[in-house]
DNA sequence: GGCTTTGCCGATCGTTCGTTCGTTCTGGAA
DNA sequence: TTCCAGAACGAACGAACGATCGGCAAAGCC
């Protein structure tokens, strides 16, 4: 529960007062959805701050007058999407009960769902991250391997209790993080297949690779 | 030959003390090592060809005699790298015959193999190569996806041939090719997991996904 | 010894970067 | 009406960027 911990915050201060569409009051939304754009298709260090104030039809001063710079920016868009996990993560979490198949299934629901809802902030925390300046880096860093953490204590107690059989544990682990992971990477929202039935379809994968259901025989 | 390759001796300032043996003709090997250090850091938007040439103890313009400008650079570098997993890949597939399972299973050995081998090319080509020109990038995509039908045609003939038994073979080759890609992302090779060992617990997961060895019944 | 190629350097170009600054406009509060 | 804080602007800063250029020492060939 350490680095489960958010800012759950969300809109602060700031009186919900805007008039109809009107060009001012907006700038803070304006500047996150043209940021999360920009980021998304050059990067952390491709993407120029003047880049972002052009998309979001603003000029680059009014950025600074919300953030306080290129790293923030980066940091206060990833951040948003991270706090919208872990309040999934707990929601699903708390109605799965004690039953570690039930909580494994869960954190592969939930990632599989993230992962296409908040498609390229996903991208953008998988890959960019690592290129954010430390003081803004290692926090969210740690709220992530928080995730890891719940993951694997799900599996060890399934193994425990013998409803999950494999031998590497950490790989099993490792493996299924990424294949949820890897969703954001391919998955096609004007495609076909529904959000549901690709969470089945990976809570099965999953399973399959802990072994879950098989026969203790050998 | 492989990453052996790199700065020699000298360790030569500035240009006026150049001993009479060493510093000439290893600049290409040079400058590509330091490229795929920096690179790896700092991502292909965040390096500076100035970082790389004074990484490889040389001057910026020596830089520009060997390559005609970063993109090349950066394609030069995962593509030499390319180049070995295909030569691998080759050559393991023709060692596996026609059987489907031996096929799948050499793919996934030769990827794991390749991810620690060549981890630092294989972050950049996994994270990196998006952002080269289209000039550079399509041709490597192409060769990429020529893996994906590798992978896929192994899991298909499975099915048709009664040794793999998966309902959705793609999101099985998708889940396949993550995991083993990840490797490059948390394998550590001053740990104690040899690379046998892991590409065996691969194949092994990715057996289970796959359902290889299940019974039929239900 | 002359001539050409190879390998590399320092200086510099024009551009773009993140950031800062002073200013202006607007809508309410006094 | 005056005043002021919030919201946004354009211009400018120094630094760093990718790229280009002319030059030059050493090595190889005749």
């Amino acid at each position: 529960m350490d680095a489960m911990s958010g800012k759950a915050a969300g809109k602060s201060g700031k009186a919900a007062d805007n008039g109809p569409s009107s060009p001012r009051g907006n700038g803070r939304d304006a500047i996150m959805d043209a940021a999360r754009d920009v980021f998304a298709e050059r990067g952390y260090f491709g993407t120029s701050i003047r880049d972002i104030a052009k998309r979001a039809d603003m000029s680059l001063s009014a950025l600074y007058y919300y953030y306080s710079g290129k790293a923030e920016l980066f940091h206060a868009l990833i951040e948003d999407s991270l706090d919208d996990y872990f309040r999934h993560c707990e929601k699903e979490l708390a109605q799965a009960g004690d039953d570690p198949a039930a909580r494994l299934a869960a954190l592969v629901r939930v990632t599989v769902d993230y992962r296409v809802r908040r498609r390229v902030e996903s991208l953008l925390t998988l890959q960019e991250l690592r290129y954010l300046e430390p003081e803004y880096r290692n926090p969210i860093i740690e709220r992530r391997h928080a995730v890891s953490g719940l993951f694997q204590k799900a599996i060890d107690d399934g193994i425990a209790g013998g409803v999950f059989r494999t031998p590497h544990p950490d790989d099993a682990r490792r493996a299924v993080m990424a294949m949820c992971n890897a969703v954001a990477q391919w998955y096609d929202p004007s495609g076909d297949l529904g959000t549901t039935e690709l969470c089945d379809r990976y809570v099965r994968l999953a399973f399959a690779m802990l072994g879950h259901g098989e026969t203790p025989a050998r």
